[in-house]
DNA sequence: ATAATAATAGTCAGTACTGACTAAAGTGAA
DNA sequence: TTCACTTTAGTCAGTACTGACTATTATTAT
């Protein structure tokens, strides 16, 4: 996905530095990418080894010369390419907390429903944020892209809120099942 | 997570083959984890000369012999030590589709509300498909884990009914907005 | 018996990712 | 104006992961 997003960009708000890029990232896709600078800048190289983006050195004056990226045409043709084809991916999720649930007979039942509370805390607080972050954040977001962001904001609420379901039915479960068990 | 789920594998079914490890992860965890099984035996390796596991040479008749793992008393410290921390993990899922989304209006709006209504199609086919695999799944699974297996079936479900919920909305919106667009 | 196919048990080289680091330029406060 | 702190712009070495491959043993169909 990255070099989609890398385009993707580069193609919206002109030719950047890799950690305009990155910047960038942030402030538009913060919350569906985790990606980190040094995974930028090595997408960076590739797709210009590719002939995706072209490199300019970018010399103002006596500073230290920095590199900025810009399409070519090859990388438009790229685009379009990765954008049909992440149109066919899957969902098919993994929670690395199911590996502890599966474990947790050799766990401390106190311990497992503690951290389930903490966790339905955290992520009640989480949603709280989120929407704060929605108003916060759409306004960097060009008018023509507002439907979309919002389906994308919509899409992470509503697995928030799944979890948070999930979290408060597994404790109740487990709560019932350690009274059962004593007995 | 790979060394948590080999250690807790190990304990449970006692020394296996990195291939028989792969087979019960996927047995017993296939709809939490889509590990390959190189990656298997990278872990063993490392885990080896970490000093968690023995690898023992199980040499049968004339057979060519294989290589069977243990876990040590420091594995099961660790084994316990990774428990706790994963205690810890924060829910933060990405969508790669929501990048798609992001720069949609680089595609044909048609384009983009078709995939919307195969990933809805697909999506009921998996919910009916894991309804089915729980029922399956449920009889090789020990029965003093039964309780946390069904939470975590519970888990997949309720976030394939999210984002089924969502790709439905989301299909409903764009369609609308094509409608606006077009008066 | 035997040829074909599937299951078992790996190896290895190449790709992807990132923590920890460097270093310059800007900023603000005393 | 200079010291401390933040932001910008990157590098590099090491870790993690896996596609594609090999090779042996079991099973099944003929």
């Amino acid at each position: 996905m990255i070099p989609l997003y890398i385009l993707g960009l580069l193609m919206r708000f002109g030719p950047q530095h890799g950690y305009r890029i990155k910047k960038l990232m942030e402030e538009q896709l913060e919350d569906f990418t985790q990606i980190k600078l040094p995974t930028v800048y090595y997408h960076l190289e590739k797709m210009e080894a590719a002939g995706l983006i072209t490199a300019q050195r970018d010399k103002q004056g006596e500073r230290t010369e920095k590199t900025v990226y810009l399409v070519s045409n090859g990388g438009i043709d790229k685009f379009k390419e990765l954008l049909q084809q992440t149109l066919q991916i899957q969902y098919r999720p993994t929670f690395d907390i199911d590996g502890t649930l599966y474990f947790s007979d050799s766990l401390d039942r106190g311990a497992l429903t503690d951290s389930l509370s903490r966790h339905v805390s955290s992520l009640k607080k989480t949603l709280d944020e989120l929407e704060l972050h929605r108003n916060a954040t759409m306004v960097h977001i060009p008018e023509d892209c507002k439907i979309s962001a919002n389906i994308i904001f919509e899409h992470h609420i509503l697995h928030y809120q799944a979890e948070l379901t999930w979290a408060e039915q597994a404790w109740k479960l487990l709560k019932e099942d350690e009274a059962y068990g004593k007995s």
